[in-house]
DNA sequence: AATAATTTTTAGACTTGCCTAAAAATAATA
DNA sequence: TATTATTTTTAGGCAAGTCTAAAAATTATT
C-alpha cells in the first residue's frame, strides 16, 4: 500500500502540531496548516484512520499511530537533511529553503536519502536548528532546543547561543538573558514569530524571532 | 498557469520520441511510454492541444509547439544535471539512476537548478552521454552522440569510443569498427536493446547495447 | 476496390482530493 | 442550565487523470 503526497503532507503537518502539545490535534488547526478547509481534513482523517496511521474519533480530534509516527519521522528526516543539502552544498540561505525542501522531501528513494545522509557528514540538526531523525525514526537528544522551538509554557534553562557575535551577546546582557536563566514562552505572535518571554520569573519582554532562534536551551 | 506531473511526463515523452524521428508521434507509441492506455492519452493530447503545448489532429498523431518543445527541454535538463549528481555526487552506477532522476525532474525551483548546474561544474552531457540542454533550451554541439542514440537508419562514422578498456578496444578491433568507419543501426531489439548495425555498407552484425553506448558516432 | 486488421477516438465510469452548504455536536456564555 | 457561538461532520458536487467497452477512422491485405 502505497502513500500520497497529500496523506504525506497530513502525517507530517499532524506530526509538527503533536510535538508542541501532548493533546489530541483539531481539525481546525490541521485545515490551517494545510491550508485545506476543515471538511476536507476530516474526510481525511476518516481515510487515514482506516489505514491505521492515525488514532481519530469523530469530534475528539487525532493522534499519531505508531505507524504514522514512523511515517511522519521519515519523511522529517527527509526534509531536514534536504535543508541541510541547499544550505551546505548549494549556498541557499536558510530562510530560503523551505519550500525547496517540501518538494524533495517526497522523493521517494532509502537509499538515496542513506548516500544523502553520507555526503552530509550525518548532520543531527538541520539549518535552524532542528533534530533530524536517524532512519529507525529516533531523534538525537541534543541536551538543548533552540528556545524558538520550545511549546508554549513550558520552562528550560538557558544553556548556549548558536551565535556568538559581539551585538547578539551584546543584546542578550541588555535583556538580561544570562546563562542558566529560567525561560518560559508566554506567547508567540503569529505575525512575525517574535516572542513574549517570561525571564525567572519577570513580567514577560518582548524578544525577536531571530533572537529566539539563537538562544539554546535545556528543558 | 501551472503545469501537472502528468502533464510534464507527457511533454517529455513526446520530446524523447521526437529525438528520433521526423515523423508525427502516434497515440500508442505515447501509451506505451507512457504506461496509459491509449484512451488516455487521446484525452490527454486534446487537453495539452487546448494549452497549446501540441500540435495535435485527431487520427494524425502529434508534435511538440515551440513552447511545448521549451518545456519538454526544460524538465530533460532537469532529469539529466539529476543524474550527473546522483552518479558523481552521490555515488550511484549510471544504471541505478533513472528512476529517482524521474522523481526530481519535477521539482519546481529554477534557482536550485542554476545552483545546482554550477555545483555539478556545468556539465555537458549525463552519465549515459546525452546532451544537457541550456536553460535557454538549446542543446550544447557535441558533434557526436554515443552510437546507442542514433536514429534507425541514419548514418554517421566513428569518431570516438567513451571507454578504453583493453576488452573494449580489442572487441571493436574484431567486429571492425574501427576509427573513421560509416555506421548506419538497422534495427533496434526491443528486448536487449542489442543493435543491428551496418558497417561500411556491409551485411548487418548484432552488437550489444553496451557496446553501442561505448562507440561515438559523428552524423 | 472490398474486406479485414489495426489504431484511435468516444462514451461512460471510477478514484483521489478537494470544495460549499447545511446539519450535528461540542464548547462558551448569559 | 438554556441559549448562543464555534467546531466538526455529513451530503452532494467538481476537476484531474485514469480505466473499459464500443464505435469510428485509418491502414493493410486479399
Amino acid at each position: 500500500m502505497s502513500i500520497s503526497f497529500a496523506e504525506e503532507n497530513y502525517l507530517k503537518i499532524i506530526y509538527r502540531l503533536s510535538e508542541s502539545t501532548t493533546e489530541d490535534i483539531s481539525t481546525n488547526a490541521i485545515a490551517e496548516l494545510t491550508q485545506n478547509k476543515a471538511a476536507s481534513v476530516t474526510d481525511m482523517l476518516r481515510k487515514m484512520s482506516e489505514k491505521g496511521w492515525v488514532n481519530y474519533q469523530k469530534y475528539q480530534g487525532v493522534r499519531l499511530s505508531a505507524i504514522g509516527e514512523k511515517i511522519a519521522l521519515d519523511i522529517v528526516r527527509k526534509h531536514r537533511l534536504w535543508e541541510v543539502f541547499l544550505v551546505n552544498k548549494m549556498g541557499f540561505n536558510w530562510d530560503e529553503v523551505h519550500e525547496i525542501a517540501e518538494q524533495l522531501e517526497h522523493i521517494e528513494s532509502e537509499v538515496l536519502i542513506d548516500k544523502l545522509d553520507a555526503f552530509l557528514d550525518y548532520p543531527r540538526t538541520d539549518p535552524h536548528g532542528d533534530p533530524i531523525p536517524n532512519k529507525k525514526g529516533e531523534l538525537p537528544q541534543l541536551g538543548y532546543v533552540p528556545l524558538a522551538n520550545m511549546p508554549i509554557g513550558k520552562a528550560g534553562n538557558l544553556v548556549g547561543v548558536a551565535q556568538d557575535s559581539a551585538v547578539f551577546l551584546q543584546l542578550l546582557t541588555k535583556l538580561n538573558l544570562n546563562l542558566g536563566a529560567k525561560l518560559e514562552i508566554t506567547e508567540i505572535n503569529a505575525f512575525d514569530l517574535s516572542v513574549s518571554l517570561r525571564i525567572d520569573g519577570n513580567a514577560p519582554v518582548l524578544i525577536s524571532h531571530e533572537v529566539a532562534k539563537n538562544v539554546l536551551v535545556k528543558r
